[in-house]
DNA sequence: GGTAAGCCTGTACCCGAGTACCGGATGCAA
DNA sequence: TTGCATCCGGTACTCGGGTACAGGCTTACC
């Protein structure tokens, strides 16, 4: 009937306590045992759950798309419905497109640096400034999502 | 006395009519002109100035500091304090160390599509699973935000 | 049994960057 | 002068991921 106190789970995964609650509302995180007063138990796994979960944000999943991975992973019996296998794929694929985004962004910067341009609206007025105003806002407006 | 009504200025610039408002409250965009009626007169720089503000947001400054980047721009007079300069080497830098980071995130997510796994905490519990869970949360915290 | 630390629920707030809605006033053309 | 589009200010809401606080109960140790 012993387990990990909530303070406990939190501190080993590295984690605010309130964080706790949120997941277990967001229903990333399972209700665990309780005491007779009321208190919460962890099983030991809580603690991996949430380092997959931190793990799983970093790798770039939304806690939405973390819910539903271990979600299917959870109750998998049978068919399999795009599991981790093709969301990671997914995912792989919005990462390296964020980075291609973000190497035209360094590419700009490097230009503005080099160029010694100082003041944008000026710059901006005239064709000798190296920021492409009108191609680099319009780029990819959901890149930068996430 | 003329001059470009709110909605013109929004359209010419790609902009919502209320992100007008939002910049000016925020300080990014100047009080314009009013008409007797109190109706908004913008001058055509307007125009320009919204599209330096998205750009320099799609290069990675946040609307507070490309405030403080147009107010420096605007009265320079005698000592320069770290203008574009000195912020946009700064910025390079965020933005290459973000790229750093992705470069890894995206590694990562190849090496678990490769290796074929396929559910996150039963893979975490055993040392085959390609994922660094320990290493990949605690990487850095902040190289997200923006 | 006392006392302090820890935990409970519920609610409210934070960040950044907008967006939406409301009732009322204005601009402009026919 | 009438009618419709547009604009006004103000407030509230959105999204994602938490964090903070208040007031009360539980647990653990001495």
């Amino acid at each position: 009937m012993t387990g990990l106190r909530s303070s406990q789970v939190a501190d080993a995964a590295g984690v605010n306590l309130q964080t706790l609650r949120y997941y277990e509302r967001r229903g990333l995180l399972a209700e665990p045992e309780r005491s007779l007063g009321g208190h919460r138990l962890y099983p030991a796994e809580a603690v991996t759950v949430l380092k997959v979960i931190k793990a799983a944000q970093r790798l770039g999943f939304t806690l939405d798309e973390v819910a539903e991975l271990l979600d299917t992973a959870g109750h998998r019996h049978g068919r399999r419905d795009a599991g981790l296998q093709e969301r990671s794929k997914a995912k792989l694929a919005e990462v390296e497109a964020k980075i291609a985004d973000l190497q035209v962004i360094a590419s700009t910067l490097r230009a503005a640096v080099e160029a010694g341009c100082d003041d944008l609206v000026a710059c901006a007025g005239r064709p000798c400034c190296p920021i492409p105003f009108a191609t680099i806002a319009p780029g990819a407006p959901d890149a930068d999502s996430r």
